[in-house]
DNA sequence: CTCCTTTGTCTTTTT
DNA sequence: GACAAAGGAG
């Protein structure tokens, strides 16, 4: 136990020890407030022999949620599995499962993401007859979910509103909630409000959990909004052990509803809180922190601190502009090639970004080069179409009430059923009171239905069918008898695009979801998955010992650390965003530099800031200026590369969108970047290929094999290209297809 | 009912 | 420039 506290800086092992009462923790970037968190809970486990079921611990991902357990239970090394780690959202649902009965619904509930809402949305516009002009449902969503994230329900927010136009809002907020509850169906913010509802309407519920959960830590509290304050103030209320962990130069959730307040307040709230501030950065060359600290200084409301490090100077803060984004992304490739060749691997590599679209050159010239990478974020695996179609299969066969899964595939693939059918049926359950689904089951007294009888019955026998065997089928069964039956698969090859093939691929990759979550869980069942499947984030899929380079925007990096970070597009009017530039008060752009902030200290020891003269956004090209965080570093920090050789060498016009690959595959890629050193990938068994086949490349075309070298960790496969010519490549990152 | 073409909107960031 | 929604032809 002694070593434990010892591996710990004073205020570190201060706030291991204050156990008792409320505590804030202001830990700076990088200054160890997870291993604060996790010998927090050791010690507690350890030395004041806490049950390990009696701690809760709040984290923002789930993949951290992970994290924390793994390093607790390597601090303890029992009891760690009854820890309750989770995030709020998963923590949430795991309540409601239990409970929600009590509040009206029930406890199979399914959780809508962004697409099933906008539908729902979509479909009660219509119904209420609003001008769809005037009334879009992105607004309405967002001003339901503020109203939520600050914990106003339905009704109050009736009560509360005063214009035409808001009680209009009240009225959708109104209807929205009565049809998320009769398909027994909760969104995102639903998972906090419906369970702070809950523990007010519910005192035995609430006292059992405040019984249960003697000592509450939370993390990133800075990022947390006023509901979810609501469900940590009334869980810690009776113990009062209540520690949050966060930093207020890190906030970068408000447009999400995060409440700053709740850390700058939280003093106020809990007049005996203790608070201590972790300043020694652990992470960070001091470079590249103070680079930090003189940006985050320009912000006028922030709680006074300044990090500090101990770590040497390293190499300056690298910044260089391009003519345009393509040179930028070529040089971000050109420029890890080099460095893996002298020795580094991809893995330490990461590219921050602002907005997602960013992304797009980077994996062009990724591929190009040859250079594995993953990216994070975008469109979440689970939103894809195919997916989606999938999971709505598994959704109607588990739960019939969902009324959403179920018009999703009624007439996919293709059974005939049309708009007018679906309305005609839609109607007659709104009459009846029942689910959508039931009506389907009695399709006959449905007026006007005329010849879709058939075609209806017919999708309700296959759904009954589907239902009857889930009994002895395991997940990943169900759903290859789901992909066989309805030849959903066998419909995208038929296609034979290069779309079709990447949605092949991805349903593949549902089928492993489905067979590693029942190798992970005691009891698998359909909904479990299903439940699993809600909550996930894209980033919670990385895997560090993966060696690839992760692309990322600056919000999904939040929490993560890497040797080389690369920080693109620094440039006003898109980082800082146009909107923020524009906008009357300064908030907005407080928020962007804590953006800023948060990327610049992701970097360990080497941070290059890239930025292009010209850019295409939304199909036009933009001039922009080098971004004001740039210019906010002191140029002594700054390394401009006024090299001539680098600028001649890396501002060449690039010749044509994908012409360029002959001569920088060339000069920048040769093939003794494939040294085999430290490259983890998942090697195949064997290639479902061979010399002489012909084979696809997503990016290169078709081509046909000529070499395969076992290069022990992997294998290296040589492939003339029919468009791109003779690439080299590592079959588990090339992903070649036999064709 | 389905497929194809045209039109409009979008981009900040996410559980 | 991309993608979804809407409108029109078969």
């Amino acid at each position: 136990m002694k070593d434990l506290l010892d591996k710990l800086n004073p205020q570190q092992k201060e706030a291991v020890l204050c156990t008792e009462g409320p505590l804030l923790v202001l830990a700076g970037a990088g200054s160890g407030k997870t291993r604060v968190l996790t010998h927090r809970i050791a010690y507690l486990i350890q030395e004041k022999g806490v049950n390990p079921w009696n701690i809760m611990a709040i984290t923002f991902t789930n993949k951290a949620a992970q994290e924390m357990k793994e390093r607790a239970d390597a601090l303890v090394g029992m009891g760690s599995d009854a820890l309750w780690v989770s995030t709020f959202h998963s923590s949430c649902a795991r309540i409601l499962r239990r409970y929600i009965d009590r509040i009206g619904y029930t406890g199979n509930f399914t959780i809508y993401d962004t697409d099933d809402t906008k539908s729902l949305m979509k479909d009660i516009i219509r119904s209420l007859d609003l001008d769809p002009k005037i009334y879009k449902e992105k607004n309405l969503l967002a001003k339901i979910s503020a109203a939520k994230n600050n914990f106003v329900q339905a009704e109050e927010y009736r009560r509360s509103v005063s214009t035409w136009q808001e009680r209009k809002i009240a009225e959708v907020y109104m209807e929205y909630q009565a049809r998320l509850k009769k398909n027994n169906a909760l969104d995102f913010d639903d998972l906090l409000v419906k369970t702070v509802e809950l523990f007010q309407t519910c005192p035995d519920v609430l006292d059992y959990y405040q019984n249960r959960f003697q000592y509450i830590m939370i993390d990133e509290y800075q990022d947390t909004n006023t509901v979810q304050f609501e469900f940590v103030s009334a869980l810690a209320k009776r113990n009062r052990n209540l520690c949050v962990v966060g930093d207020d130069d890190q906030s970068i959730y408000k447009f999400r509803g995060a409440n700053i307040e709740n850390i700058l307040g939280f003093e106020r709230v809990f007049p005996d809180a203790k608070v201590i501030k972790l300043e020694q950065n652990y992470r960070s060359t001091s470079s590249i922190l103070n680079a930090a600290n003189n940006v985050i200084g320009n912000n006028i409301g922030r709680k006074a601190k300044r990090l500090w490090t101990e770590n040497g100077e390293g190499s300056l803060v690298r910044f260089r502009q391009f003519q345009n984004g393509f040179e930028e992304a070529e040089f971000i490739a050109g420029d890890i090639s080099e460095k893996v060749r002298d020795g580094a691997s991809y893995n330490e590599f990461a590219i921050l970004y602002r907005t997602n679209a960013q992304s797009r050159l980077f994996e062009e010239k990724f591929m190009m080069a040859n250079i594995p990478y993953k990216l994070v974020g975008g469109i979440n695996f689970y939103a894809r179409k195919e997916i989606k179609d999938l999971l709505a299969y598994m959704k109607t066969i588990d739960n019939g009430q969902d009324d959403l899964a179920v018009q999703r595939i009624i007439n996919v693939p293709k059974r005939g059923i049309g708009a007018a059918s679906i309305a005609k049926v839609d109607q007659y359950a709104y009459e009846q009171g029942i689910h959508f689904y039931e009506a389907l089951l009695e399709a006959e007294f449905v007026p006007g239905i005329g010849r879709a009888l058939g075609k209806l019955q017919s999708f309700t026998t296959f759904i009954q069918s589907l239902r009857s065997v889930t009994g002895y089928l395991s997940v990943t069964e169900l759903l290859k008898k789901i992909i066989d039956d309805t030849g959903y698969v066998e419909a995208l090859k038929a296609e034979d695009t290069d779309e079709s093939r990447a949605r092949i691929e991805n349903i593949d990759e549902l089928i492993s979801k489905t067979a590693a979550y029942e190798e992970s869980t005691p009891n698998p069942t359909l909904s479990g998955f299903l439940q699993e499947v809600a909550l996930v984030a894209d980033i919670d899929s990385v895997e560090e010992e993966k060696d690839y380079v992760l692309m990322m925007t600056f919000h999904s990096a939040k929490g993560l650390e890497f040797d080389q970070v690369y920080m693109a597009g620094m440039e006003d009017g898109l980082f800082p965003s146009y909107m923020t530039l524009t906008a009357d008060s300064s908030d907005d752009l407080e928020e962007e530099r804590r953006l800023c902030y948060v990327g610049i200290t992701r970097a360990r020891k080497v941070l290059t800031m890239t930025a292009a003269q010209m850019r295409m956004v939304r199909g036009e090209t933009q001039y922009n200026k080098t971004s004001r965080f740039v210019r906010e570093i002191p140029r002594e920090l700054v390394d401009l590369g006024r090299d001539v050789e680098t600028q001649r060498r890396f501002s060449k016009p690039s010749s044509g969108m994908f012409g360029g690959s002959e001569a920088p595959a060339k000069k920048t890629y040769p093939s003794s970047v494939f040294k085999p050193r430290a490259f983890t990938v998942n090697k195949a068994d064997s290639l479902d290929y061979t010399v002489g086949d012909t084979v696809r490349h997503m990016k290169f075309g078709v081509g046909i094999v000529q070499a395969i070298n076992d290069g022990g960790k992997d294998f290296e496969v040589t492939v003339n290209f029919e468009n791109a010519g003779v690439k080299r490549m590592f079959a588990s990152f090339a992903k070649l297809k036999k064709v």
